[in-house]
RNA sequence: GUGGAUGUAGCUUAGCUGGUUAAAGCGCCAGAUUGUGGCUCUGGAGACCGAGGGUUCGAAUCCCUUCACCCACCCCA
């Protein structure tokens, strides 16, 4: 068989039983949002480019090279979304959201795009899991945001995640921070790799998080960001850990933690998995982004999860997911009158809330047996043309062979709930 | 954008140095059991061996090209 054509590159398909296992992962970190004082907000998938310009910063690799960005019908030059951040401010301003107080604290589990080559953990169309907070520069409201994830990931039942924790300051002290680093690297330039020689001027906190052992070890000896951080910068960020300590939560602190996005500003974080080698998300404060896009001085905070990676960090410790449920009652029929009285009696079932079914594929009674079956079904009732004659049918408990006669008129329902609350039932 | 690996039934794979009708397990369908699932047995359907070109009497196998997918780097979720 020949397709006329696959998925486009980077994207997937989640079948049944992969996306009944995602709808359990997401419907965990709704329940910990919803817990923690989070509402859902849904924004659309493309928004005008110029929010994310704007938002993420035009220098950073996102914004740079890997957004899907066309111009409409309009003319008006719009993006898919490559993160969620700048859609959830946007709205929260237009909406008028902050109206109602502060905080404010909105969840979304949303599709994201960015034109990347795909490799593990990594696709053009992700799904990110992310939370934000409005209207507050206070560290508790950064200690309780960390705390929330990692309550979340450990509910999950994630156990090689860690914690990683760094304060790049406010724009102030990092200025001074960037001076130190570009003089310190700049005497060291002819030992750099070349990706970092060009960073140099741009963003050299970026080399700090290089992967090549030669660049690795001149970082190591780099000036610290957290030795430049103004006093308030410094406090904030003392008042974060010690909170954190105060809810026994284990944190690494990594000078050399730098986020890909230009907004961050104090506390930044990332949950590494150690077995996959990547972080399953971060994020931080933003105290400028909202100012930046157009809105009153806010500050504000938030992480994003990435779903996909959070997925396969699940599957890569085992984790067992629920159950499917399966068919409760399957009607198997013989003969057209007998069919139509399945179908019927199938209905009948629906309306009252309990998983039944039918055959639908024209198949013989020992195959509708046996696709019952397979679909795991509680109970089956035999319907042929004794049956319609007599008014009762034998209600089958799959699990024993055994069978009890029930009506299939009037009382067929009640005699079936009393069956089936004898021996236990799946629906309802 | 750079580098590496892999493409054979729906799925997982065998097929060594080129040699008839490309094999197995799982899954699917059917029969054994003309009105009763799971277990067993038997049978069946299903693959132009990713695509194109070349070498050869002969190519799934060797060569070239291309496409797809995976992995790593870069970057990030």
């Amino acid at each position: 068989m020949e397709l006329i054509t696959k998925a486009p590159k980077g994207t997937v398909d989640l079948v049944p039983q992969t996306a009944r296992r995602w709808r359990w992962v997401e419907q965990a970190l709704i329940n910990e949002a919803e817990l923690n004082g989070f509402a859902e907000v849904r924004t659309p998938v493309f928004e005008h480019t110029e929010l994310f310009q704007r938002g993420m910063g035009d220098v950073t690799d996102v914004v740079e090279k890997q957004m899907y960005t066309f111009e409409d019908k309009g003319g008006r030059s719009v993006t898919l979304r490559p993160e969620g951040t700048a859609g959830a401010v946007r709205a929260m301003l237009e909406n008028g959201l902050y109206n109602n107080g502060y905080p404010v604290r909105l969840y979304y589990n949303i599709p994201c795009y960015r034109y990347e080559k795909p490799q593990k953990g990594r696709m053009r169309e992700f799904r990110t899991f992310g939370v934000e907070v409005f209207g507050t520069a206070e560290p508790i409201a950064d200690a309780q945001l960390i705390a929330m994830g990692m309550s979340a990931l450990q509910r999950l039942g994630l156990t090689d995640v860690g914690l990683q924790l760094n304060s790049i300051g406010c724009p102030t002290c990092r200025k001074e921070y960037h001076q130190a680093l570009q003089a310190y690297f700049s005497a060291r330039k002819e030992s750099l790799c070349p990706t970092c020689l060009s960073r140099l001027d741009r963003n050299p906190m970026r080399i700090l998080d290089c992967k090549s052992p030669v660049c690795q070890e001149i970082a190591a000896g780099a000036p610290k960001i957290t030795d430049y951080l103004c006093e308030d910068c410094q406090s904030h960020f003392a008042k974060v850990q010690e909170y954190l300590t105060a809810m026994d939560i284990p944190f690494t602190l990594d000078p050399g933690l730098v986020r890909g996005l230009d907004y961050y500003t104090r506390t930044v974080f990332e949950f590494p998995s150690q077995s996959l080698g990547f972080a399953l998300g971060g994020g931080g404060r933003y105290d400028e982004l909202v100012e930046e896009i157009g809105g009153p001085p806010t500050p504000a905070l938030g992480f994003g999860l990435g779903m996909d990676r959070l997925m396969l960090a699940l599957e890569a410790q085992k984790t067992e997911f629920p159950e499917e449920a399966g068919c409760e009652v399957f009607v198997a029929a013989m003969g057209e009158a007998a069919k139509v009285k399945a179908m019927s009696l199938v209905n009948t079932l629906h309306k009252c809330g309990l998983g039944a079914d039918c055959d639908v594929c024209g198949r013989g009674l020992k195959a509708q047996m046996k696709y019952a079956g397979k679909l795991g079904a509680q109970y089956c009732l035999v319907l042929g043309d004794d049956e319609l004659a007599a008014g009762k049918a034998r209600l089958k408990y799959m699990a024993d062979g055994t069978e009890k006669e029930i009506g299939i008129g009037e009382s067929f329902v009640e005699d079936y709930l009393a069956v089936s609350t004898e021996k236990g039932r799946l629906s309802l």
